[in-house]
RNA sequence: GGGCACGUAGGCUAACGGCAGGCCACCAGGUUCUCAGCCUGACAGCGAGGGUUCGAUUCCCUCCGUGCCUACCA
């Protein structure tokens, strides 16, 4: 049997990381047996359900190379793969089951409900639907519908016994049934809810199995039972754990960056956030950490998910990205650092420059702060920022001329910039950085740069003794004078 | 409240019932003109209590803690 799988988001919002996190899963197992691994949109919610949350969620899965076999942008034998274009299907499933006695129709008004909800509160009882409508006689709730009344479809739960299932990640898990509601499957507006359309359409699509979050493990009673009521043969169920944030409550935007969009637009590299997240709850042999997805599906099996529930630790995933950012080729990495602001820089700069911030960059969006004093004129910073604790002004002004005289007679190279400034240092008796950071300051603004020599080589000549002038003049004017480059 | 799930250092994790190991973070050194990177080292853990066993992180029970679900959302 050729194993087949799916994800399901429902596009609402912000692709989200979660629904990346238990793509990668299903993704990685499907290939790894030569299955399928499947995108269905679960649009059904009228009201929240988007066409560009839709997009956005090709897009961010796209982006992150979690391709996927069959779905609505590329179609398939199973189509289509929107539910907001299956929903004749569900209706006719629903009906098919009233008609076997295994579902019923309840025109119960949400005011009801909410009243016995709230009797059921106070008398410290399980809130759950009472069954008004599914013991009334069947003429009578159709006599309420004729008469132009809202009704849904309900499934027939209530009744004694267990629900026994096996999860792959978890073991066996059991339910006393009369725990479990009867579940409405189809809502007034006629469309169904997530039960049934995902039941119906599993079985349809012949999903082998289920890999979701857990948040799902207390509904699967509901999904057995309507595979049971339908006759069906039910997938193989592996619930994975929720991510978490720090606070260990499920992942939310509130407390952890949740948007597959704000971490590409952070410069998260697509192979390292999807490393990152294999690395929550799956492990390699002999303690890797980094590797492709090649290798992850090589050793991966859904029964190794650690079934805890992982913090996303932002820490680790800046090291991780780190990890690729540094493996990257030099012209590779120039081109991934276009749309983060190289695209506008001359490329012959850019590639000069990337080799000095490649082991500095956390993310690719630092390369603007990295690099900004490569471009343009004007350096803003005090001038008190040129003078070290343990110097004067007087010193410093005497470094920073010698300086200038002893670089504008110095061939042009990383290599004799080197040789020359610490020549200097030691003619002038000081360590090499007393004299070292005043320069670093007048030619970047900033204290912490890459190596002076090759800042200086990519900065040319003209520019670095101009701002060198500049430095003179802002510690030569009085102590608050604005600005003036 | 009820149901279910989950507990290995601050975070992610490994370990046929047999010496608890790795990574991140943190800390200390080294490299060095600063920062970063890189190298070395240190700190640090089986939630608690019972039971089974020669032996329990591992199996069982109880407790505790945490999370999810408890919608005409998914």
């Amino acid at each position: 049997m050729t194993v087949r799988v799916r994800i399901a988001p429902s596009p609402t919002g912000d692709p989200h990381v979660g629904t990346a996190y238990v793509a990668l899963f299903n993704r990685t197992w499907a290939h790894k047996n030569g299955g399928q691994f499947l995108l269905r949109i679960e649009d059904t919610d009228r009201v929240r359900s988007t066409k560009e949350s839709e997009k956005m969620i090709f897009d961010s899965l796209g982006w992150l190379g979690l391709t996927w076999d069959e779905g609505p942008d590329i179609g398939g034998p199973f189509g289509p793969y929107r539910q907001s274009e299956r929903v004749e299907t569900y209706l006719k499933h629903a009906t098919g089951l009233v008609e076997k006695g295994a579902a019923y129709y309840c025109t119960c008004t949400a005011d009801r409900l909410e009243a016995v909800r709230k009797a059921q509160a106070a008398a410290k009882l399980a809130p759950r639907y009472d069954g008004h409508c599914r013991n009334l006689p069947a003429t009578e709730v159709r006599k309420q519908i004729d008469a132009g009344a809202p009704w849904v479809i309900r499934l027939k739960v209530a009744s004694d016994g267990e629900c026994r299932f096996k999860d792959v990640v978890r073991g066996e898990v059991v339910f006393a049934w009369d725990q479990i509601d009867d579940q409405i499957l189809l809502k007034s507006d006629g469309w169904p809810t997530y039960h049934l359309a995902n039941v119906v359409d599993d079985h349809l699509m012949e999903i082998t199995h289920v890999i979701r979050a857990e948040e799902w493990i207390s509904s699967t009673p509901k999904h057995i039972k309507l595979y049971e009521v339908f006759g069906w043969e039910p997938p193989v169920w592996c619930h994975v754990p929720l991510l978490r944030n720090k606070d260990r409550t499920k992942i939310s935007k509130r407390k952890n960056p949740t948007s597959l969009r704000w971490y590409e637009e952070q410069g998260y590299l697509p192979e390292a956030l999807v490393n990152f997240l294999a690395l929550m709850g799956f492990s390699m042999p002999e303690n890797r950490e980094i590797f492709t997805p090649a290798e992850m599906q090589e050793h991966f099996h859904i029964d190794r998910i650690n079934a805890g529930g992982p913090v996303f630790d932002m820490e680790k995933l800046d090291w991780v990205n780190g990890q690729y950012i540094r493996k990257l080729p030099a012209e590779e990495l120039a081109r991934r650092l276009g749309p983060f602001g190289a695209a506008g820089h001359d490329p012959a700069l850019v590639a000069r420059i990337v080799p000095l911030i490649q082991d500095r960059l956390r993310v690719l969006s630092d390369y603007k702060d990295l690099t900004a004093f490569f471009f343009g004129d004007a350096l803003a910073y005090e001038a008190a920022t040129l003078v070290g604790k343990k110097q004067t002004v007087p010193d410093v002004q005497g470094h920073l001329r010698a300086a200038r005289e002893t670089l504008a007679a110095t061939p042009w190279d990383a290599a004799a910039l080197e040789t020359r400034l610490k020549e200097l240092a030691a003619t002038r008796n000081v360590k090499v950085g007393e004299l070292f950071m005043p320069v670093r300051v007048a030619v970047t603004g900033r204290t912490a740069t890459p190596p002076l020599d090759r800042t200086l080589e990519v900065l040319g000549r003209e520019r670095s003794l101009a701002r060198l002038d500049a430095a003179i003049a802002k510690l030569a004017a009085p102590a608050k004078a604005p600005e003036t480059p």
